[in-house]
RNA sequence: GGCCCUAUCGUCUAGCCUGGUCUAGGACACCUCCCUUUCACGGAGGUAACAGGGGUUCGAAUCCCCUUAGGGUCACCA
């Protein structure tokens, strides 16, 4: 039994993903379970009990549970459920206090009454005298009378662990062994003021009364271990086996953070010298408020509206920003598993099967790894050209009805699939067809032509001029009965044979310019059958009149 | 700062445990060329790493020590 144990939240982080992915593929590769378990006990971070979110973010990847939360899929099965309930820590309370009991009695555990003014002040004093701060135990020395009186008293009271002398030695199957010195654990907290465990208190019981034999989780959690143990020991619970993932960090070694897409947001304000808030956008107090805390975050709607204004792109941290983004679920894991595992035998590309069936701890790395987005993108353009032609528009139109219903519904289906068919080639990620191709979408009489180089250059430059050949080509289509791929590249090509010394280019990138208003599409004749006859005659006539005139 | 862990191309990694077959392999990125109606894709080449210093050994990327560097952690968060 592994179990897999986030906080609750809206959204999955690509790293828990990837400790997700891992716990699953270990369970079922060794014929185990695999169970989810909710840790909300901080109430302030919990309070939100529809912060369940990241659940369909699982399902998406493709790891689902055996045990945990009932979740009902997209296809309305259910996951979830089981005895070792409830899954949620907030839900465990009797339990936690009656071994909290038991550990008080045993003298292994004891009530402290200190203020969080009074231990914040031996903190400092002691990061100021330079030596290490460990609670110091006074609540260890109150009489019994006196921890009656103030528990009666309702005096806020906490209970810590009653931590033994002695060094402690980590057992882990991916770093080793790892001796944490006598004096290193202080007596810390297990039951809050607020009546709550800590995360180290219900973690161990948990784990013990679910049955769980294997934990895995990050690297940041391998010194908390010794705590774990320690009331392992005084509990008599069993020990698990642990593994301890390497991180996953952003390129430059920071950590992958949600404010990562704040950060380069408010990066881009400063660098694009903005003084206020783009029209329509947020009011000028909530624009300030956010430009001047770096803690405060724009809902995603938000961000992704001020990331179109300000031409930048924002870092994906989620695993639904990268949904969003048009990556393939079973790349994502493929790539995932890659950061801090690997199969050996030069074997990259594989998918989930495969990863429940090798993976493995001893092939697990011990250093931390950095995200290489470009890398996964790279991966991503190899699923999706290897697609079956079919498959890509279907996942096209989904990605698109989830993420863009106005650009879908401004197409007939044969246009669709016409152009999911002319972009598959060319697309990275299922967004890539959304992203490039406005000019589909925008209607002949509101195309505009980009102000650039390239675009002057193809329409003006050369005798004889792009401009003149559009003049010469229109005439071509006008007579054109059938309008398709066939006949418009045989008159293109015809064209370009007779009046260009079949450079195709001559003729083709004039007509890319005329229909699409820039220098970028798919090929020039899958984009004129796209638009259609009318759409392609009337844009084609109203870049000659833009660019005829002097000084265009 | 204390404690713990780690150290192979720019990046993810193989090799390390069981020293020789490693003039260190793969992938992404990068560079060159080819293909080409734009953008991509694709094809063929190429540049590029054992952190430094000591040992052990006939022999070290592989074992040991030191230095340096990186990461993690030191909450009534998880």
């Amino acid at each position: 039994m592994t179990r897999f144990a986030p906080s609750p939240s809206g959204h999955l982080h690509v790293g828990v993903a990837r400790t997700a992915l891992f716990c699953w593929a270990y369970a079922h590769g060794r014929g185990g379970s695999f169970l989810l378990r909710i840790e909300d006990t901080d109430q302030k971070r919990s309070s939100d009990s529809a912060s369940l979110g990241f659940l369909k973010d699982l399902e998406w990847l493709g790891i689902l549970w055996n045990e945990g939360p009932t979740y009902t899929r997209a296809d309305g099965s259910v996951v979830g459920g089981g005895r070792n309930g409830s899954y949620f820590q907030s839900e465990r309370l009797e339990i936690y206090n009656r071994e909290i009991s038991r550990l008080v009695a045993a003298g292994h555990a004891y009530y402290a009454f200190d203020t969080a003014e009074e231990l914040d002040a031996k903190r400092k004093a002691s990061l100021a005298a330079k030596i290490p701060y460990r609670y110091d135990r006074t609540a260890l020395g109150l009489s019994k009378a006196e921890i009656d009186a103030n528990l009666a008293a309702g005096k806020p009271a906490v209970v810590r662990c009653k931590v033994p002398a002695g060094a402690i030695v980590i057992k882990d199957e991916i770093l080793g062994e790892a001796t944490i010195p006598a004096g290193e654990v202080d007596d810390f907290v297990i039951r809050k003021a607020d009546g709550f465990p800590t995360y180290h208190f219900a973690v161990v019981v948990d784990d013990e009364l679910m049955g769980v034999t294997h934990v895995l989780r990050a690297q940041e959690h391998f010194t908390n271990t010794a705590k774990h143990m320690v009331l392992q020991d005084a509990l008599g619970f069993r020990r698990p086996t642990y593994g301890h993932l390497p991180i996953i960090s952003n390129p430059d070694g920071s950590k992958m953070s949600k404010r990562d897409k704040d950060k380069t947001l408010r990066a881009a304000v400063v660098q694009k010298g903005l003084t206020g808030p783009p029209a329509e956008f947020l009011d000028e107090t909530r624009w300030k408020a956010w430009l001047a805390d770096k803690n405060t975050q724009l809902d995603i709607t938000d961000a992704m509206r001020l990331a179109a204004i300000l031409d930048v792109v924002l870092p994906e941290i989620n695993v639904d920003d990268f949904r969003r983004s048009g990556y393939l679920p079973q790349v994502l894991c493929n790539f995932l598993a890659l950061n801090g595992w690997s199969p050996g035998e030069n074997i990259e590309k594989f998918d989930l099967e495969f990863i429940k069936q090798r993976f493995d701890l001893s092939r697990v790395v011990k250093t931390p790894a950095k995200f290489d987005r470009v890398k996964l993108l790279s991966f991503n353009c190899d699923a999706i050209t290897g697609m079956p032609r079919e498959q890509f528009a279907a996942q096209c139109r989904l990605h698109g009805e989830r993420y863009h219903p106005e650009f879908l519904a401004k197409l007939t289906p044969e246009q669709f699939t016409l152009l999911a068919d002319a972009s598959h080639e060319r697309s990275k990620t299922l967004e890539d067809l959304y992203r490039v191709n406005r000019w589909v979408v925008v209607s002949d009489d509101a195309l505009t032509w980009e102000q650039s180089k390239n675009v002057s250059k193809t329409m003006l430059d050369g005798t004889p001029r792009g401009l003149d050949r559009l003049r010469e080509l229109k005439p071509l289509f006008d007579g054109l009965a059938d309008w398709n791929v066939a006949t418009i590249e045989a008159t293109v090509k015809g064209y370009a044979d007779t009046h260009c010394e079949g450079q195709l280019g001559k003729a083709a990138q004039p007509l890319r310019v005329a229909v699409t208003g820039g220098t970028v599409s798919p090929p020039i004749f899958d984009t004129m059958a796209i638009l259609g006859k009318a759409s392609s005659l009337r844009r084609i006539e109203r870049c000659l009149q833009r660019f005829e005139q002097p000084g265009a």
